[in-house]
DNA sequence: GGTGTGACAATGG
DNA sequence: GCCATTGCCACAC
């Protein structure tokens, strides 16, 4: 249940909630706020996650390729690729590898 | 209140 | 099949 004003509320909540070890996109996201093409917004509201105080595993959002699209903003090249992988998440090239097996998609599963 | 921007997505050449 | 352009919506100035 989320009842936040703010649209990036609803962003941080929903990629709060991405299962450990699982990846979702900008895009489904978005579509399972009901924008559906606002997703630069979510990776907007994403960028604005950090210094909130709480952490959000951002590092577990890429766009529609599996790319580690946001990992130069995440504060370092190789922190986000490092956070995958401790997740069991195998970077291949800055891209998730088995993206389509390790896929949450929040309109179905949540 | 209008303009600009942004960690994307989809389409066209 | 890859590169370029457009669309999209929410927030900051």
């Amino acid at each position: 249940m989320i009842e936040k004003d703010g649209f990036f509320e609803r962003v941080y909540e929903v990629t709060k909630k991405i299962p450990y070890g699982r990846v979702s996109t900008y895009g489904a996201i978005a579509k399972y706020l009901g924008t559906g093409g606002s997703a630069r917004v979510v990776g907007w509201a994403l960028n604005s996650s950090s210094g909130l105080g709480v952490f959000i595993p951002a590092h577990r959002v890429v766009n529609r390729n599996g790319i580690l699209s946001g990992k130069k903003h995440f504060g370092g090249s190789l922190i986000m690729k490092q956070l995958l992988e401790n997740e069991g998440i195998r970077i291949k090239d800055d891209k998730v590898v088995d993206f389509k097996k390790l896929f949450w998609n929040p309109r179905l599963e949540l």
